[in-house]
DNA sequence: AACAATGTTCAGTC
DNA sequence: GGACTGAACATTGT
């Protein structure tokens, strides 16, 4: 689920859960996740230690305690937070995407062997579990991570980070984006150049601002990276008040034999930065087609 | 069974 | 060194 939106809802839920609270224990058993560091490293780091804020540029979010020191999460390609509130063992706040019946089991009742050595037995505690913190009021926050691609870091580097992709400004914007060879969809999802744009969101703001994926970031010229700086402001924005990003226009149409929900185009498939990536065969196309 | 999956990283090439 | 490419990463879902 995780790009910038889904991000920013799970940094709002981290948010409510920790801050103004005491870290008293966490959970970092989980050596992939939260490499490198070795097993106790974060936990001796963070308890006792005050959550001031909880921060966020694109897809990473870090909490700020109150010695200065950070503790970067990133959800990865499928990880979520999950709040559970003391004694509980009732629904679990997943800030609006429920558990899926499988997912409830394996909070509840972990039956897998999977990573987890020693699963305790407790709700939050599962094989997907794969990382935690107890607050000084009960409260705990809990990485849930069936993929096992979300981290856990100490102080993690964000110095490769370009700016927030829903607060850097129009000039920043043509600057950083209309550069380079690079098709515009590897250059809208490199992190480097602006940061929290994914795989589905970018196919959803291409769609929208009718830009061609495969086109040259550097073929736009200004007025257009101008329209496109505010047409992933409104997909970001849209797909947070929606409530992700897979339910953006045209997120439904990234299949086989879909047609375009707009001039009714068959919608066509390749690889581009890495990543599948669907667009309308009409009005995406590159070099464009002439009548 | 084979392949794709909302992300990042790293080795390798130009 | 910078820009870029492709595979790898761990695991699940189809």
């Amino acid at each position: 689920m995780p790009e910038l939106p889904e991000v920013e809802a799970a940094r709002a839920l981290a948010e409510r859960w920790t801050v103004g609270r005491t870290i008293v224990a966490a959970d970092d058993a989980d050596e992939w996740v939260c490499r490198p560091h070795p097993p106790g490293e974060i936990v001796t780091a963070i308890v006792g230690r005050r959550v001031e804020s909880v921060e966020r540029i694109g897809k990473s979010m870090w909490l700020v305690l109150d010695d200065g020191s950070r503790l970067g999460l990133h959800l990865g390609m499928a990880g979520r937070l999950v709040g559970l509130a003391p004694e509980s063992s009732g629904l679990p706040d997943t800030a609006g995407e429920p558990l899926t019946a499988r997912e409830r089991s394996d909070w509840s009742m972990p039956v897998r062997s999977g990573s987890r050595p020693t699963p305790t037995g407790l709700p939050g505690e599962g094989s997907w579990s794969r990382f935690t913190i107890e607050l000084d009021d009960g409260g705990r926050l809990v990485l849930f991570d069936k993929r096992r691609l979300g981290r856990v870091r100490l102080n993690p580097d964000l110095s490769g980070l370009g700016p927030d992709a829903l607060l850097v400004d129009e000039d920043t914007f043509v600057t950083r984006v209309g550069r380079g060879v690079l098709p515009l969809k590897a250059r809208l999802m490199d992190q480097a150049t602006i940061a929290g744009i994914g795989n589905l969101l970018c196919d959803e703001i291409l769609w929208q601002a009718q830009q061609p994926p495969l086109r040259p970031a550097s073929d736009l010229s200004e007025a257009e990276l101008r329209e496109l700086h505010g047409i992933v402001h409104a997909c970001t924005r849209e797909a947070m008040v929606r409530g992700g990003v897979h339910l953006g226009d045209v997120i439904e149409h990234r299949k086989k034999g879909e047609h375009c929900p707009r001039c009714g185009a068959e919608m066509v498939r390749a690889t581009v930065g890495g990543r599948t990536t669907w667009w309308c065969s009409f009005e995406q196309a590159w070099p464009p087609v002439e009548d």
